[in-house]
DNA sequence: ATACTTGCAAATGATTTGCCAGTGT
DNA sequence: ACACTGGCAAATCATTTGCAAGTAT
């Protein structure tokens, strides 16, 4: 109804890397295509398309048809925060799964793994297969939630 | 940095409360705002803003100023399901959290006290304090997850 | 040579804002 | 009366689509 979370993870640490994955599928390996795995490989934070764009000169429309066919080939995902731009990420970096802190602004990037008990208890509670991938977590870090 | 979740959730059962909900804080009861009242508390499912409007009648803008409205008041509340719009429900109906498939698109509310221990085990695994008020909680329901 | 990609412009969907006429209090 | 609201039009933000020109294979 939704995103299709049906995608393989691949497996790939570098432009190269997913350059093949490109090949692979048979797309081709375009210089835009290079310039927005460059920008997403040299973000640690997820980025929203427009940054993409500014970073790499590209057009928005382009960033936008680029990234959405990274997601289908399992290159890269994007996770909301709350209102505001879709961000983007590579999938190949262990952490896929945020929370956000809806005080202070940090967004905390975890392992999969680390939800896992989260994910259980969901289980127990609502018979739910759920996965934090597409939204963030949304709440207070540690820190906010003391305060007052 | 998103949302105020700092509203606190009022007492009241019917048109009736919420409207001296309004009144309490110097706000006018105007037709259109009994009309919003009316199609959230006739729905049993949240509605879009678009549904109210079609629903009631109104223009969509005064719908949207409206349920903006009676979020800052704690009236309703509203949740993202995936991509499209915002949906809105009133706050007064013990279900406030939102499990969605999104294979089959079911929408399942739960009373937040059925989803503490989730919240718990976030809590231990991140140290956050989390809400699940603004996003639901988005994967399969038992049904779909047995299948494939 | 051909099919896939790009940039640019324009369309779309969701939501917000300006403005002035209308109306609760 | 006066400040708060409503409708309508237009603006804004995020994202998508159409199309002709450009390029990877």
């Amino acid at each position: 109804v939704t995103d299709a979370p049906d995608v393989t993870p691949l497996a790939f640490t570098d432009v190269g890397g997913a350059v093949s994955a490109l090949r692979e599928h048979g797309l081709r390996v375009t210089a835009s295509r290079r310039l927005v795995l460059e920008a997403l490989f040299s973000a640690e934070a997820p980025l929203s398309a427009e940054q993409v764009a500014r970073h790499a000169n590209l057009d928005l429309a382009s960033v936008y048809r680029n990234l959405e066919t990274f997601e289908r080939l399992g290159l890269a995902r994007h996770v909301h925060l709350g209102h505001g731009p879709g961000l983007y990420a590579l999938s190949c970096r262990g952490e896929r799964e945020y929370l956000f802190c809806d005080r202070c602004g940090e967004v905390r990037a975890l392992a999969p793994a680390e939800l896992d008990p989260v994910r259980a208890a969901v289980g127990r509670a609502a018979g739910y297969e759920v996965a934090f991938t597409h939204f963030a977590l949304v709440g207070r870090c540690a820190r906010c939630s003391e305060e007052r």
